[in-house]
RNA sequence: GCCCCUGUAGCUCAAUGGAUAGAGCAGGUCUCUUCUAAGGACUUGAUGUGGGUUCGAUUCCUACCGGGGGCACCA
């Protein structure tokens, strides 16, 4: 609808470029609005309010007839329209029968990798890691209805020292058949020990630098043992994933790229771009105001750095993407400067468009990083669980009625609503402290109330009868539509094509679920103050049938990108 | 010391440079013989400080104060 306002204000200005249309929060300044007579009062020399007099005055006389139901000039320079119910009504018949509502074409079938999730080989996922993993399956799935062509990178941190020190303290302290047991908890327990232990024994963090040199000179040992340690840790990985529900179109790691780390290093310094210092080999980046960037330490092995060089050339090689989005967190926005700088410097800068999307930390209770190397770190599996056993108590509390499985699925379904919406809705690159009680909120602006709107919604459909024949939309008369609560609702579902894009262009799922939170609200003010199965006239209570479906629809089509399911009955 | 993120109500967060700064939680008052009360209707309450740019600044610039993270052999 900004669009279709926007086109209408450009030709009858005569402007060159797509004008402005803002949505106003309060309907005192017009469904829509714009600055533009404040943008250009300076060009042309005249006063802003007499100026959007002037256009106001233009625009009512020369707009479709019967579009807008009063134009109008407001100080200090405003220009607000209030669309006619008509033209809203047609509006809503189109969006409701739009198959592909808030599809848009600004990818024009580019190709973007999202690069997401990205957990350690023999490490459980702690509370960070969800994150990365929500944020990056939201974007991927937003710029895929803009028109993408996604694809979900998975790019496992499964190489470098750490293997080394845990391959030292398995060798050390290990305990085969205690490992075979509980393979993550065990290794995790190692790791955490040889970082415990490395602490009065400095001697250790060399002896897992030499493990680590081994594992990459191929040692046949450390080698064996790597392959099972990933090969359990991937299990963890999926079980984890299947609950949160995102998937990966590449799972290619650090490992992949091992065999192309002396040909990377070759390369740099054969073009003079990295230099020795100190033993090691560098990237000098002091032109570009950073610190030298390490590729290879002086004990010949390699580093993420030199990996991450590797993995671009084969990622721009392979798939030649428009865009390269790395969802990883703030912490690392250094490295990221440094991968950039020196993808520049092969003349690699301009081929794609390379974008850290950096988010906030998760901090512990106490406002401070979480290690998995203290030990401190909240894992990622408990919260899940814990959130389900929450989502339990509330359904019993509530709905003690329905049967076991279907309560089992409900409180799957909304537990993980709540967490991933929590998140989701705060895009800020603030980081997050951790708070059991806020994530596991089913209160209020939650994704729990999204869920619980979608499933009344239902419910009036589903004891409507109405066939789905009987509400298309060519069958309604939708100039029934005329409360406020009815017109609000529509004009809140012309929004989401817009939204959608927006979020695409910024980064931002929060846009998106900000939002799919008023839509509902606006649903909400609808279902409470009109009856609808009530209502007398037919006709009128099919096309209030129509609107529920179709905010029904959004909805879910909006939760669906940022991976939030919908339920029935809740 | 340098770099990145950040400072909005008691708490957790919103606000493509716009108009009267919005929500949720917590607190107070109502509301279930009426389409699901995980709801709805009211109500109390805020932009760290000083400059600057602008018709207009929570937003941009700058200085200061505060919080988090990072800064060569980890990722």
């Amino acid at each position: 609808m900004t669009k279709k306002i926007s086109e209408i204000v450009r030709k009858i200005l005569n402007a060159d470029a797509p004008v402005d249309i803002s949505i106003p929060d309060e309907e005192l300044f017009g469904h829509y609005s714009t600055n533009i007579a404040l943008r250009q009062a300076k060009i042309k020399g005249v006063p802003p309010l007499e100026l959007a007099k002037e256009y106001a005055a233009k625009i009512a006389a020369a707009a479709p007839a019967g579009f807008f139901q009063k134009v109008e000039a407001a100080a200090p320079g405003f220009v607000n329209f209030w669309v006619s119910d008509a033209a809203a009504q047609d509006e809503f018949k189109r969006v409701a029968a739009d198959k592909n509502y808030g599809a848009g074409n600004v990818g024009g079938g580019r190709t973007v990798i999202v690069e997401y999730s990205q957990p350690n080989i023999a490490k459980k996922m702690h509370v960070g890691h969800m994150r990365t993993t929500i944020i990056g399956a939201a974007l991927a799935n937003i710029l895929e209805l803009s028109g993408y062509r996604v694809v979900r990178w998975n790019y496992l941190g499964d190489w470098g020292t750490q293997f080394g020190k845990l391959i030292a303290a398995y060798k050390m302290w290990g305990d085969k058949k205690l490992v075979e047991k509980d393979p993550i908890e065990e290794l995790q327990k190692l790791y955490v020990r040889f970082h415990a232990e490395m602490k009065t024994n400095p001697e250790l963090e060399k002896r897992g630098r030499e493990e680590f040199k081994k594992l990459e000179d191929g040692d046949r040992e450390n080698r064996k043992l790597w392959e099972w340690f990933k090969k359990e840790s991937l299990k963890e990985f999926m079980k984890i994933y299947r609950i949160l529900d995102v998937d990966f179109d590449e799972w290619m790691g650090e490992a992949s790229f091992e065999r192309e780390m002396k040909a990377t290093v070759k390369e740099l310094t054969d073009r003079n771009i990295a230099e020795q210092s100190e033993g090691a080999i560098v990237v000098n980046l002091n032109d570009v105001g950073l610190p030298p960037a390490l590729i290879r330490k002086s004990d010949g092995a390699s580093l993420y750095l030199t990996r991450d060089i590797a993995n671009l050339r084969y990622r721009l090689k392979k798939y030649r993407p428009a865009k390269i989005l790395y969802v990883v967190g703030n912490e690392q926005s250094l490295a990221f400067e440094q991968l950039f700088a020196v993808a520049k410097k092969l003349g690699l800068g301009d081929v794609a468009e390379l974008k850290h999307i950096k988010y906030g930390l998760v901090l512990g209770e106490g406002g401070k990083k979480l290690s998995t190397r203290e030990g401190t770190a909240e894992m990622l599996e408990g919260l899940l669980d814990d959130a389900v056993v929450k989502a339990r108590e509330v359904i019993e509390a509530k709905n003690p009625d329905l049967p076991p499985d279907k309560k089992r699925e409900i409180a799957f379904v909304v537990a993980m609503g709540a967490l991933k919406y929590n998140d989701l809705k705060e895009n800020r690159t603030t980081d997050i402290v951790f708070n059991w009680e806020k994530m596991l909120d089913f209160s209020g602006d939650s994704g729990p109330y999204l869920q619980y709107t979608y499933a009344r919604l239902k419910s009036i459909l589903r004891k409507s009868k109405a066939s789905s024949l009987r509400l298309r939309p060519g069958a309604i008369n939708a100039s029934l539509l005329e409360r406020a609560a009815e017109l609000a609702l529509m004009r809140k579902l012309f929004e989401f094509p817009d939204v959608v894009e927006r979020a695409g262009e910024l980064y931002s799922t929060s846009t998106l679920a900000v939002y799919l939170y008023k839509l509902a609200v606006a649903a909400n003010k609808f279902y409470e103050t009109t009856p609808i199965l009530k209502d007398e006239d037919i006709a009128r209570r099919d096309a209030r049938l129509l609107l529920i479906a179709t905010a029904a629809r959004v909805l879910q089509k909006g939760l669906g990108l940022l991976g939030i399911k919908t339920l029935e009955k809740i």
